[in-house]
DNA sequence: CCAAGTTATTTCTGTCGTAGAAATAACTCA
DNA sequence: TGAGTTATTTCTACGACAGAAATAACTTGG
């Protein structure tokens, strides 16, 4: 096998804070990381040398000076795969280096045991594969439940699933690094490192699909406990006169806000099923039922974010997930409802909303398999 | 001026640790701070031989092998005070290296200005200096609001205070180094240090007394933003048919634990003045009014917490401040309500009641200091 | 047009913090 | 009492780092 070079601290830190950041000059590096200029040549130039950074199109900076060659990184030197997978499907994106997608996939699972998980997350992976040639240099898989060290799920309620070591699995079927992690935690790290929120050392993300999901970064760093595979944040009482999520909570956070609760109200109301692009619709043209269904939601996701904000100390959160459409319906009464129970004097709260639909669930679990691949990074001699 | 040696990351950080959790080997201290025998070695002769460590007793570890001398900080080679200011009062105490209270002593305010507030603390601070002769390193002052840098008090509502670069005057008032932090800050600083829940990575604080407070501390690290003074945990929604705070926020933190609220719905429902003391006693004692007041404050306290616990992503919880008398009367009520809200799968919250009262205020604020000390620490040549 | 000034980056070199390895120490146990 | 184990110290080499100087690439004003 060709001889590697390791990396040290600083080069790893280094390679992040581009991959974050670029493009960006050596001397803002240098006031970022600590680091002296020639510590900043010398730690730049094996990732230089072997293709992993450029030095983009100079920029125009101002004054007088000699100007800066930004660095930055290649993003189309690697590709990784994404999958996340529910209880029905395997859905993937093919990214670059910045978990930018550049194609997709579903295949639908036949059944639940492993398997059958394993075949169409192959079979999904060998499909997303076939493209530019350029190497896919890892897989990550995204699930909810609980995964042990990136490698184990330990409990994935959707597929009934305990102590599978599925990155094991994948990586005898593929050959390639497999990362496994919970879907809220994968997500986060997307958004961490790739999304518009990118850098902020604390933000929380909340999704609204199948579920309630929450996510947080503090201290520049993904918040994961042994607990974060139950969804805590999903169910927070919300409203006392809401209706009842399936573990008999009244108007918690699931009952308001996921999709199979609303569109069950208002199917129940209208007496018809009725799918959630229609509830929006129905809202957004003034549905006297449908904007009562969407308006307690809009409350409710106020109060969420304000007790967010106060407890957990962000003042920016990420909005994500397959029903986040819903914020245009309601996000201005949200943002009202979240005024009432802030202090006017406190940080304004900025919310940021992921309209990227289900791919950010297969984005975040590419962004963990890059994330992996930046810790286990080794440049060939 | 004596020449002084300059103290590396590594040393401080190995300070640190012994400060928190001496006494301990020099193997541990290797294994918790990745650092070489060799290095272990090295980085604490310099401690050693200038008496800020000494070897404790040497203690019996089980099987075979070399005995361990683990190293302990000198907890008397410095003292420093810790005043918390209040709108009436400055109250402090002296105390050891690991914030142990020695002494403590309190001042009126003659008034709200400068000059009056920084003649009652240093007249306090002369006071407790009067004592065994050990040299007094550092002042550490609290206070609610907002403070800058650890320098500047840009926001105390109490005394009316905006931008007052308190640490200068006093500095130059008693020629030691002086630290200034946000109340809540402080105590949180002082239960993450020195507190029984000291070293571990995550936690929460809800302080009770004349408001209500909440600190958090995640990653090893307090997290304070600009809005760290507005106490934002105060005005929680808990209790819809709870009573109003100042506010108008019904059923909020402040409404239901406040002492003031407290104190004030009882005495309302008796058509007396009651005291917080003589509150505890009549619901102890089941006078249903009292018992009325205090179970709700418990259900609320329980819903506080479980949001606290879902949301910060804790499962240990610090209860501090002069209110603290009330989970006698209702911790059990609280417990069961944090259960009704919180996962039966998730771990389970641990709850640390801190009832050292208004000294642990006081105590905070020598935190700071001698967190500020460590951080500036030089050693003698 | 060119020299001075400014900011960025590279090169050279010395310093210092680190760990590996070996030595030493202090115990237990058979 | 010697072997084995674990802790700590000593010795020494190595590598990461920054300071300083050199070089580079611009702007600006005369």
């Amino acid at each position: 096998m060709e001889r590697q070079v390791y990396v040290s601290d600083s080069g790893r830190e280094l390679a992040r804070e581009v991959l974050i950041h670029g493009p960006i000059s050596r001397a803002e590096l240098g006031r970022r990381l600590g680091l002296s200029p020639a510590s900043l040549t010398r730690l730049s130039k094996p990732f230089l040398d072997r293709g992993w950074f450029i030095e983009a199109a100079e920029t125009v900076q101002g004054a007088t000076g000699r100007p800066a060659k930004p660095l930055d990184v290649q993003v189309d030197s690697r590709r990784f795969v994404g999958v996340k997978v529910t209880g029905e499907s395997a859905f993937g994106v093919i990214t670059d280096l910045r978990a930018g997608a550049l194609g997709q996939g579903e295949r639908s699972l036949a059944g639940h045991d492993v398997d059958a998980v394993v075949e169409a997350v192959s079979d999904l992976v060998a499909g997303l594969r076939d493209g530019d040639g350029v190497e896919v240099s890892g897989l990550g898989v995204s699930i909810g439940g609980n995964v042990a060290d990136q490698r184990v799920v330990t409990r994935a309620p959707f597929l009934g699933w305990r102590n599978i070591a599925l990155a094991d699995r994948l990586e005898r079927e593929l050959g390639i690094p497999v990362t496994v992690e919970n879907d809220v935690t994968a997500l986060t790290t997307a958004e961490q490192w790739f999304g518009a929120v990118r850098g902020r050392p604390a933000f929380a993300v909340v999704t609204i699909g199948a579920g309630v999901g929450y996510g947080l970064v503090m201290h520049d760093r993904v918040v994961t406990t042994a607990d974060s595979g139950l969804g805590l944040g999903g169910h927070l009482p919300l409203d006392p006169n809401g209706p009842l999520c399936l573990d008999g909570h009244r108007g918690c956070s699931t009952a308001m806000l996921a999709i199979p609760s609303i569109t069950l109200q208002l199917g129940i109301a209208l007496g018809r099923e009725v799918d959630y692009d229609e509830v929006l619709r129905l809202a957004e043209s003034g549905h006297p039922l449908a904007v009562s269904v969407t308006s307690a939601a809009g409350r409710a996701l106020g109060r969420m974010m304000a007790t967010i904000a106060n407890i957990a100390m962000v003042d920016t959160i990420v909005l994500s997930g397959e029903g986040v459409a819903l914020w245009n319906a309601i996000g201005d009464l949200a943002l009202a409802t979240l005024a009432e129970d802030r202090d006017p004097d406190a940080t304004p709260v900025e919310i940021n909303v992921d309209d990227a639909g289900f791919v950010s669930w297969a984005r975040g679990a590419a962004a963990v398999a890059i994330q992996a691949a930046l810790g286990r990074l080794r440049l060939p001699a």
